[in-house]
DNA sequence: AATTCTCTCAACCGCGCCGTT
DNA sequence: CAACGGCGCGGTTGAGAGAAT
């Protein structure tokens, strides 16, 4: 927050000077530009400003009005399934704040940015301090073998208990947070030996979420079922079959597609809240993504809570 | 009770894009 | 084609509130 610039006098005072007003709107500024907006809708932002009596730049009127203003903003604190679609949206688009946020009816950029730097990052990086891998302790049949991911892709086998299952889902994001999407993008991971690796990059050009009722992780795209946490939408109605025939062992940019299927058996599948049962994604660089094209298949989340308060 | 620390989030800044002239 | 202005975006700042000492 910013103090009020002195130079705009007292809030809500009209002053003769023509310096505009900065820091925190006052209660009358807002009750003057959304009065103005009620009135005239949106237009040219400077003539907001100008004809709303603000002294105030068109700038600061259009962020006034996006992030606190505008009648269609959920307030309050983000639920559990919106915290897992930004995650997951994160990861797909790296801090492209204002695409996340068309993904979240009434959630502003601004408000996953800061939700994003405060909570998520902080909470993700804590959590993945906390599963260092140790080395002195064998693993006991019943617990889950799991893996870290290096930069450098290289296999960091861990060992953790099903109480701490979804550590593993912190310590990728944590990754993805350190790494954004691009970086993230070189590696794949396997869970095919027990152990989460890394596998080349020629092989992770395309992966798919199984069906089966175990806990699923996807390291690229960010499907990550391991508590229920992330929900997983069906992106189009082909079925896997299809997709798998028509996506499978063919060839982009010079890499083989091939198709990894990531699972874990956790006795807690109940947990897991899918949406759809089945999601895959063509993974591209990130250079070459069809932005549109790829956010056009992430659908709108029903399950969403977005009424506006 | 006072002080310090930490966290949250509203708001600004700078840059790039795009349309207009 | 260049200059200009408006807008949108992502990064950053810093005030204020609450927690910890």
């Amino acid at each position: 927050m910013r103090k009020p610039d002195p130079a705009g006098a007292a809030p809500g005072k009209d002053n003769n000077n023509n310096k505009l007003r900065k820091g925190l709107w006052s209660p009358e500024e807002d009750d003057k530009l959304m009065n103005y907006m009620r009135n005239n809708g949106q237009g040219c932002w400077s003539d907001v400003a100008r004809n709303a009596g603000l002294q105030r730049c068109g700038k600061s009127c259009r962020l006034r009005w996006i992030n606190y203003l505008r009648p269609d903003l959920k307030r309050g604190a983000f639920s559990p399934q919106e915290e897992s679609l930004i995650i997951h949206l994160h990861s797909l688009l790296g801090n492209r704040w204002s695409q996340i946020a068309a993904r979240l009816p009434g959630r502003t950029d601004n408000e996953i940015k800061n939700f994003w730097n405060s909570t998520i990052k902080k909470r993700l990086k804590n959590l993945s301090s906390i599963t260092s891998p140790n080395t002195s302790n064998s693993p006991s049949p019943k617990d889950h073998v799991m893996g870290g991911l290096s930069s450098q892709g290289l296999i960091m086998p861990m060992y953790m208990d099903s109480s701490s299952a979804n550590a593993m889902q912190n310590m990728a994001m944590s990754h993805m947070i350190d790494h954004p999407s691009s970086h993230v993008l070189e590696h794949g991971l396997n869970m095919s030996s027990g152990y989460l690796t890394a596998v080349p990059q020629y092989m992770t050009t395309h992966h798919q979420i199984g069906v089966c009722g175990d806990h699923s992780f996807h390291g690229r795209n960010g499907v990550f079922g391991l508590d229920g946490e992330m929900f997983v939408p069906p992106l189009e109605s082909v079925s896997i079959e299809e997709k798998a025939k028509s996506t499978s062992s063919t060839e982009i940019n010079g890499y083989k597609k091939a198709t990894s299927n990531i699972t874990m058996n956790n006795n807690r599948t109940e947990n897991i809240a899918r949406i759809g049962n089945y999601w895959e994604v063509d993974e591209l660089r990130m250079g070459e993504w069809d932005l549109e094209e790829l956010m056009n298949d992430v659908p709108s989340f029903a399950f969403l809570d977005f009424q506006v308060q």
